[in-house]
DNA sequence: GGCACAAATAGGAATGGTTCCTATTTAGTC
DNA sequence: GACTAAATAGGAACCATTCCTATTTGTGCC
């Protein structure tokens, strides 16, 4: 069984990676793939600049979204879009299910596979898929718990 | 086998169900889910108004969104968001999964069922889903066509 | 260590889909 | 036809994201 990688062992690959392909790795770019490698909330652009912020204090909004663009761009982490919240960003660019609490916003991994594989709606509908969002919305345990009263 | 309705049925219970809810039949609103009984392409906002502005050349962008929302929310329409593209609204409220062209921007709707259902879900991990959106996107088969040249 | 240069950043302006505001208009009812 | 609450038109506001550009910084080389 194969164990999944350490905080540590992720961003040391996304390093290596940046350096490989040429990029600068400003104190920027390594504030925020430290966070993304240990932060599993999958963050927002805002979030993700208010907490580099406590380290660089002057870092600005756009620097946050041309390095998070550009980590996309190289596929080194994933940007989801969801209905009625900002985009958030994942270190986790494997395919798989989240399921988003409409109460509190957290964002949960689904321990299931993915249901239908690239070949499998390609044979059925012609049409080729590059990727696949496949998300629940509804209320996490604690936030029903909170409800319940 | 039940076959699935017309558009000039599906309009017929709009009709009946935002007058039986109290709501004023409008030009506005009736142009509205006349479009979207007939328009299966899941169209965005700015389609919409588009074309019912073909027969009512007057009405405002806030009237389409004003609508929209209140279509959403009485559970007649579903709205969409998407990967870089505008938010879509579709007149088919139960889930199902899409299929988004990245090139033409088309979205078909895939032959599949749910492959997870809600109770299995909530069961599995205690989370409680309300909604669901699962998308493929890639290439649909004429784009694909139209690339190999 | 210091230099040169391209790449990256900061800060602010611009963008654009969506929402908000409110005076005017309208569907439904009697 | 008149009344009234609901709906609409039009434009302003919002806000996450993108764009612009002068300044700063990492990297490779000496």
């Amino acid at each position: 069984m194969k164990r999944s990688p350490t905080p540590r062992e992720i961003e040391a690959v996304l390093r290596k990676r940046l350096r490989e392909k040429g990029y600068k790795l400003t104190s920027q770019r390594l504030a925020i793939i430290s966070l993304l490698s240990k932060d599993l909330t999958h963050p927002g652009a805002a979030d993700i600049l208010k907490k580099i912020r406590k380290s660089l204090p002057h870092v600005s909004v756009s620097t946050v979204y041309y390095t998070l663009d550009m980590l996309k761009r190289e596929g080194l982490i994933q940007e989801l879009e969801f209905y009625d919240q900002d985009n958030r960003y994942d270190i986790n660019v494997s395919n798989h299910i989240n399921l988003i609490c409409k109460n509190c916003g957290k964002i949960e991994d689904f321990p299931g596979k993915q249901p239908y594989t690239y070949a499998q709606v390609r044979q059925k509908t012609d049409f080729q898929p590059l990727g696949m969002r496949y998300e629940y919305y509804g209320y996490c345990k604690s936030c029903r718990r909170k409800r319940a009263g």
